[in-house]
DNA sequence: TACATAATTAAAATGAATACAAAATTGAAA
DNA sequence: TTTCAATTTTGTATTCATTTTAATTATGTA
């Protein structure tokens, strides 16, 4: 057997979740997915290529009983639905309002990284950060259209519309 | 005429929004529930009681203009609606998962508090921080129901239940 | 008054998520 | 292997927040 199917099977285990086929295949869909915090649609859509008659409602339970036994985040970010995280440690995320994205980002949070685990007499049990904004790679894209047009302005001679 | 409501429809002037009855209505139950993050059922069904005709439909529509010109905040935070916030300010919250409030938390962040404006090279337009957990007053009365009960055992002779 | 524009309303549509019950699968025990 | 109960999967129906659409009403101006 696919040696990364024992080892997801083992992870399940562990968490006294029953590892069937599609809970594997979603689990694995997952791992190859880290950074793209996936819809349950965008699981959906792909598991339907390898298990033709899966069902949305299977995706659903299944990623609600990883959620329950904390193999993974549930990110809500853009407001209409949840995007999954197989990085189950609190971290903050980026949405980009350009190209939609979400990307995990770094920061120095004193409660992410679990050092302080009360806020003024409240006690915490999850950290929520994220940002929204242009990112990186739009920004530059941006850039280089700008640099183009004058380009282009300065050999026609015509202004920019 | 009422020297709030006057006062409020300066407000919406500024903003370039229309001052019309029902969206100073809105306005003004905004203002009264600062403290509340309510959502468009709480403000509808409040509301309905000033003007029995007030559709829903005009809440939402209302609120999506306060949002789109800065007026108001939108808290996605339960996951299932959306929390209307007078604040617009970038603050954090706490989601109580006993009592179910939302609350304003102060916390040291350079982020929210706009000293920086860019992470790893992405332009930062939003901030958004919140924690979920136990508040202080659901962890208070916690704590006195098991010493009551600490009390009554002592009475009784009887282990709890 | 008449007309144009904007706001409000009711009704219908959308879309994510859940509830439910029947069918299929699993995993022992007999 | 057969049996049988427990679990899982599946398809469908339903719920619920929000948006869309289109009709009605209010507002302002010539
Ligand atoms: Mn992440
Ligand atoms: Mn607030
Ligand atoms: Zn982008
Ligand atoms: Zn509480």
């Amino acid at each position: 057997m696919n040696t990364k199917l024992k080892y997801f099977k083992k992870i399940l285990n562990d968490r006294g979740i029953k590892p069937t086929y599609q809970r594997l295949k979603i689990l694995e869909y997952l791992s190859k997915n880290m950074k793209n915090h996936p819809t349950v649609e965008m699981i959906h859509e792909e598991l339907l290529k390898d298990i033709p008659i899966i069902s949305l409602t299977t995706v659903y339970n299944t990623l609600n009983a990883f959620l329950e036994k904390g193999l993974v985040d549930g990110v809500t970010i853009t407001g209409t639905e949840t995007r999954y995280d197989l990085d189950a440690s609190s971290h903050h995320h980026f949405l980009c309002k350009e190209c939609g994205k979400i990307i995990d980002i770094e920061v120095p949070c004193a409660f992410a990284e679990g050092e302080k685990t009360v806020v003024r007499g409240n006690r915490i049990e999850e950290v929520h950060g994220y940002f929204k904004g242009i990112c990186k790679e739009c920004t530059d894209s941006f850039k280089n259209k700008t640099k183009k047009s004058n380009i282009s302005r300065s050999k026609t001679g015509q202004p920019n519309r």
